[in-house]
DNA sequence: TAGATTGTTAATCGATTAACAATC
DNA sequence: TAGATTGTTAATCGATTAACAATC
């Protein structure tokens, strides 16, 4: 089987921004769009964007452009975004409880099945329908509920600690709120959402701004 | 005066981290540390180090390296960081709640000093002592309490809305918590938090991660 | 002083943009 | 077919790494 050559992070980070656009094309029931309407509407150029699709194949068609459908379903695939995930959330605290309140991510597959907490008195409650587990039951819940994703939103001891108990799981992501870096396995993803450090560049970019404006 | 050169965002998102493990290092008791010894911790290049830190300054000492301390206070300054940051959460949902409960920021001079929403029973309710306004009042506000930065946890209709308002309210930035781009004059700022893209960017490095292993 | 390590220049690598032949 | 626009190669630009003279 071919070999694929790996794709930049670069790249795939821009992936989930050309997937918004699209959807908000359909929705406004676009039906075909060419690479040079589309720069402009993202403010990128047109180049970047037949090149990132060109990695992964050639979606559009000479003298017509991109399906906005097609392509839209295409970028999805490619995100792994056509199939399920399974997540539990550790941490039944403020940021926790907002990821288990927010619905737009079971639209995309993204399902949280449950929460895990090591206060007794969250234990049994329930966010949104989803329940509050007592922590010590994480693994084996993991292990029963073919859980892909764990979402750690507890303080940053506890995180690191964390991470260390769940390889071994089958868990194949961490999506890290905790303010620290998680050393794990290489086959276990870590994507880190570090809220201070976002606003630290907001702070130097306003600090900045008359360097940084164009 | 000269004219600094512009930072790229490529180094300017590397500070924050820096910063933090400068953070542990001192919480460890740690005087001084090479460019060498920093590069093995953070798993970067020194090289790397040396060249995004000369952007800023000599800040180390050949034969010895750098000291901790004062490298830590001066990221901190370039950061924005030695000084206090106003800020206004509009929307007291999940995620807006979780914000103002969360003290990281404060520790860092970012203060929520109000948050802000339209559902009248929201309004006059407090999270963490921060008290909930209506959002009519929120220019009012913002003109009166020297509010820097807005943080946006709205739905995206509302966020972009929102956005168009807050311009020549004085504001420097705008934490946007919305899934969509804010078109707002240039020199306001715009940091984005785009969970599901993060969320997106996970999956796909899960699903593909034969590939992206190195 | 001798050793260590920075600051900085030069070399390399990778990502972005430009250009255009292929083709719908 | 003629016009439009992709897919892809080549050129440029910027970021990272390597190397080493300066210097503490």
């Amino acid at each position: 089987m071919m070999e694929q050559k790996p794709i930049s992070q670069a790249i795939i980070k821009r992936l989930p921004r050309y997937y918004r656009y699209l959807g908000e094309l359909i929705a406004q029931g676009v039906e075909r769009i060419s690479s040079n309407e589309f720069s402009k509407l993202m403010g990128v150029t047109a180049s970047q964007i037949r090149q990132d699709l060109n990695n992964f194949g050639g979606f559009g068609q000479q003298g017509y452009g991109y399906n906005v459908k097609n392509l839209y379903m295409e970028i999805g695939k490619i995100l792994g975004i056509d199939r399920v995930h399974n997540i539990v959330v550790i941490g039944a605290g403020n940021f926790g409880r907002a990821l288990a309140g927010y619905s737009d991510f079971e639209r995309r597959g993204f399902r949280i099945k449950a929460l895990f907490d090591r206060d007794p008195k969250k234990v049994g409650t329930d966010i949104n329908g989803i329940e509050v587990y007592p922590i010590d039951q994480v693994q084996d819940y993991i292990r029963k509920n073919n859980i892909e994703i764990v979402a750690l939103t507890v303080p940053k001891d506890a995180a690191i600690a964390l991470a260390q108990t769940l390889v071994g799981t089958g868990i194949k992501g961490i999506w890290n709120f905790a303010h620290t870096d998680l050393r794990v396995p290489k086959d276990i993803i870590v994507e880190n959402v570090h809220l201070s450090e976002s606003l630290m560049r907001l702070s130097y970019n306003i600090v900045h701004r008359d360097k940084v404006l164009k």
